[in-house]
DNA sequence: ACCGGAGCCTGTTAGC
DNA sequence: TGCTAACAGGCTCCGG
């Protein structure tokens, strides 16, 4: 579900939150959310540790503790970090307990409750000492200087696979999702039924450019919200209100009127204007 | 190396 | 109203 928008909304979000607090106790309901160490493992490891730094890497939350780990979070559909308010002292107050969709609680030293949450149980948690093991495969940062043009072209040179696919692709490039992935293709005017590596070099440098801006735009946005997502606190993202073709098949496009097609390409539902985007 | 499809999960919505 | 099928911001694994 997040994507890099979304999740850049999520670290900024969290920082201010969790900094300097240190994790008293942790409890998995259930283990298959914990993917490295196992389980057990994990509550034992992270007891104690403090959040001393925060950052993203493609679509991976890096949570950095005091002890040199980095607890890595990935929300993938429906996935959810929230910070929970300390029980009332007052017993006859309503509590706040856990629904069955919380498998992973963090209690804090200021009484507050990190719990992790997720309907469909695909995201997953991992307590590493070497990040590059879960993000190391991942491509270049779309957002960072070094991602010029020139790199785009190379990771999409003579692949025959469509350019929605490859753009879905987190070896290619991180944190680009169905969301982000038709709204660029969109605003660079670029068919995603094309073969990766058929795209001339103005078309790459049309794509970079989107990419970068509909990126940008989302994270100013604070992230889109759909059914499953909203940051930890606070207001809603709002990049939704700005989406030109996703999920708006069979609607006119805004830029020439034509109904906007969904279709499926790589098991992923995907929209575009069949007129403006060749 | 690359590509496409099955599988992982649960909830919501569209259609008969 | 009730059932069923399709769909949902993602990724891994496996066979060709």
């Amino acid at each position: 579900m997040p994507e890099l928008p979304e999740v850049e909304t999520y670290v900024r979000t969290l920082e201010p939150l969790l900094k300097g607090k240190t994790v008293l106790k942790a409890e998995v309901r259930w283990p298959r959310t914990i993917a490295v160490p196992d389980a057990a493992r994990f509550t034992d490891l992270v007891r104690g540790r403090r959040f001393a730094s925060f950052g993203r890497r493609g679509k991976y939350i890096l949570l950095g503790l005091d002890s040199g780990e980095t607890l890595i979070v990935h929300l993938r559909m429906t996935g959810e970090l929230r910070l929970h308010p300390p029980p009332p002292s007052d017993p006859g107050a309503a509590a706040n307990p856990a629904d069955k969709h919380t498998h992973v609680l963090l209690a804090l030293d200021t009484g507050e409750e990190l719990r992790y949450r997720d309907m469909r149980k695909f995201g997953r948690i991992w307590l590493v000492e070497d990040e590059a093991s879960v993000v190391g495969k991942l491509g270049p940062e779309p957002l960072e200087e070094a991602f010029l043009p020139r790199v785009l072209a190379d990771n999409l040179a003579g692949r025959k696979a469509n350019v929605k696919a490859l753009l879905l692709n987190q070896t290619v490039l991180a944190g680009v999702g169905n969301i982000y992935a038709d709204e660029s293709l969109f605003h660079a005017g670029i068919d995603p039924r094309r073969a990766g590596g058929s795209l001339d070099f103005e078309e790459i440098e049309r794509l970079h450019l989107a990419l970068r801006k509909v990126l940008l735009a989302g994270i100013e946005a604070q992230g889109s919200s759909l059914q499953n997502y909203a940051p930890p606190t606070g207001a809603k993202g709002g990049f939704q209100e700005q989406f030109q073709v996703f999920r708006r098949g069979g609607e006119p496009c805004f830029h020439c009127g034509a109904p906007v097609t969904r279709t499926v390409l790589a098991q992923r539902s995907t929209h575009f204007c069949p007129s403006c985007q060749s």
